[in-house]
DNA sequence: TAGGAATCGATAAAAAAATATCGATTGAGG
DNA sequence: CCTCAATCGATATTTTTTTATCGATTCCTA
């Protein structure tokens, strides 16, 4: 892959860029420029230029800018919002059913297949989404060939969760419980602790003076 | 804030840090050496030195390393879990309806008091957690002394709702609606898209060949 | 049609962060 | 009680990321 030249932070911009891109376009917006995206988005002119150049199909005109629809496809290619991958959730809970029955994944190239619960009163199905019993995992996961988990089980249910997963050949997690999970080489781990990115905001805030 | 001498990125390793050592004070460990730590959590064992220097209130023992417990207090006093704030939900669908019953904010000083919603078949309350009508925001706001919002309405909705906590007195907030927003000079503002973190996850599995 | 203003992209410099190296310290084992 | 092995913390180096500078390009306007 020849993304391996996109740096990381880069890469963690470019989600931000397709967003106002598309907001602009949805304002009839032809052409942006650099230093107009940098100046709306409070970042650096020359690091909004370098992160184009990373993606754009073709170069910028002077005088006028990048072609907002070009680069939005430019930007959904290089992110992989082409391919399909199918996931599912693991945890039924309130976190968990939330994403289950959200539709807006699909424009990412995610679709959320299923969810699976410990509790046999949380089996069923929601919005024609279903949710099954844990001990289906492996069989659902293998069968729907689901490489993407999202993890919304409480924080001492975890790592049992994971390892099902794990086992159930799942090699990309997205884990909302609030614990410390281990997982073996070859599976990617994100942790994503919603109240430490809420504390992490405010003393963020508190600087501000 | 002495902060101002912590590396970004180091700022952001600190929650997990703090999950392991909870993981291993549970299980009983006393101390804990930079080594074992880096190799738990795959980083550099200099890195995980130099970001516990930062933090720990006595230096670590040769052969022994670091007491458990003690980092633990260190690292949530310098996350600032002991100051209290007060959030505010805005959007009361399932998403925001998940966030206003969690009960995982409270260890990090974070006390979500009220959700709001434009619309009035949400209005009620979840949990003894009250859901008003949007008109009240300000008026609540203000007189729960409210600071940090969490943005969960629908991505046309975003602006118009961003606007109104702004105006409301919230100076941050974290947003997990579809959309690009903009927020004036001195308020925070951190976009969560769940969406796009999947979909980078599955790009960084990808990789892992 | 020609000048000018604003943008681009490339190269270079600066800043930040991660990694490596090394002597000093200290608890454990003989 | 003394040696050994492992850890710490500090300094130095490398790598990564961001910011600055500058000539070339090209679209708008007169």
């Amino acid at each position: 892959m020849e993304r391996s030249e996109i740096s990381k932070a880069a890469y963690l911009r470019f989600p931000v860029y397709l967003r106002y891109l598309k907001a602009e376009a949805a304002a009839g917006v032809e052409y942006v420029s650099s230093s107009e995206i940098a100046e709306d988005m409070h970042l650096s002119a020359v690091c909004v230029r370098k992160d184009l150049a990373l993606v754009a199909s073709e170069p910028g005109k002077p005088r006028l800018g990048f072609a907002v629809e070009k680069l939005i496809c430019d930007l959904e290619r290089a992110l992989g919002y082409h391919l399909k991958t199918h996931a599912c959730v693991v945890g039924a809970g309130r976190l968990g059913r939330a994403f289950l029955v959200y539709d807006g994944f699909e424009h990412y190239g995610i679709d959320v297949v299923a969810a699976f619960d410990i509790s046999p009163a949380q089996v069923g199905a929601l919005s024609g989404k279903p949710i099954y019993p844990m001990e289906r995992l492996k069989e659902i996961a293998e069968r729907e060939r689901v490489k993407l988990g999202i993890l919304t089980v409480p924080g001492d249910a975890a790592q049992a969760a994971c390892d099902a997963m794990v086992e159930a050949g799942i090699t990309a997690i997205l884990s909302f419980a609030p614990a410390y999970v281990r997982v073996p080489e070859g599976v990617t781990l994100r942790c994503e602790d919603l109240a430490a990115t809420l504390a992490s905001l405010i003393s963020e805030a508190g600087e501000h003076h």
